[in-house]
DNA sequence: TTTTATTTTGCAAGTAACTTGCAAATATAA
DNA sequence: TTATATTTGCAAGTTACTTGCAAAATAAAA
């Protein structure tokens, strides 16, 4: 990601521009699966303290920039948001594809999620899905 | 549950009976819902040691007893897997629902998940589902 | 451009949620 | 019963994060 590009982005949400929540983006952006804090330490350990990568891992969940992905792993995976979605209610549900193989986490946006019937009397508001299986690297190499 | 109900799943899996599994499986088995380590000290803290209820929680999540459920929370969520399912390959998809207002998680058995469409070169293995919404007691009371 | 106010950062210490080692206690097999 | 294997309690350890505080960086005001 061009650095103008992550700076616009966090002046619209009124974020002060820093190095590390420019790196952080541009690492996010990098790359099309979802990463953990440790994903981050690898390429950062040297730049920035364990608490100052926490911190703008935070602050990005806060104002919308990126979202945690609900899984049985003991730490937090996140992505970033599509740029598309202006604010937090807009925001497209879409479905996280975790690879049994390379262990990578996808959001796929394109996915059509049809309307399950929940047991009447439980008032269903969202779903978050996560579809388990063979991404299309690990697909192709096998 | 009763003892003799305990003692014959325990059995079945080839564990030793103790109390502290009879007692935890009639926990799970008295809720509808989902517990952490946390509901299980509440009413086992005089009894037993920490350790020793995380070990058999984790006896029986080995053993095919009860299932983590992928939630955002920090701490870890169990529910007992369905009597019915024998063995593991058995064990039938469900849903999760979790309540906005009282943040219990219940599993859904008879909700019909309908095949998603993946891009292609995505192999799709299994789905799991988090409802999000109002489950049925807190709905009646509002 | 300097001064000031506000936010962010690094460092160290702290906490929550588990996990592990080991000897004593208990459960099952012999 | 006695022997063997498993489980338990206690204490210590680990992992994944969080917090307090002073120094540094950013942005707003002058
Ligand atoms: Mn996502
Ligand atoms: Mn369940
Ligand atoms: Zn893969
Ligand atoms: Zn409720």
């Amino acid at each position: 990601m061009k650095e103008s590009t992550t700076k616009k982005l966090l002046k619209e949400r009124k974020l002060r521009i820093t190095t590390v929540r420019n790196e952080i983006l541009s690492i996010f952006n990098d790359r099309n699966y979802a990463l953990s804090f440790y994903d981050l330490e690898k390429e950062l350990k040297t730049k920035f303290d364990t608490a100052t990568i926490y911190r703008t891992i935070n602050t990005f969940v806060e104002n919308n920039i990126i979202h945690q992905i609900p899984l049985e792993s003991k730490t937090a995976y996140y992505a970033l948001n599509s740029v598309l979605e202006e604010d937090e209610n807009s925001r497209k549900e879409h479905i996280h594809f975790l690879c049994r193989i390379c262990r990578r986490t996808y959001c796929l946006e394109n996915v059509i999620i049809k309307d399950l019937k929940i047991n009447k009397n439980f008032r269903l508001e969202s779903l978050k899905i996560i579809a388990e299986g063979v991404c299309d690297n690990c697909g192709a190499i096998s």
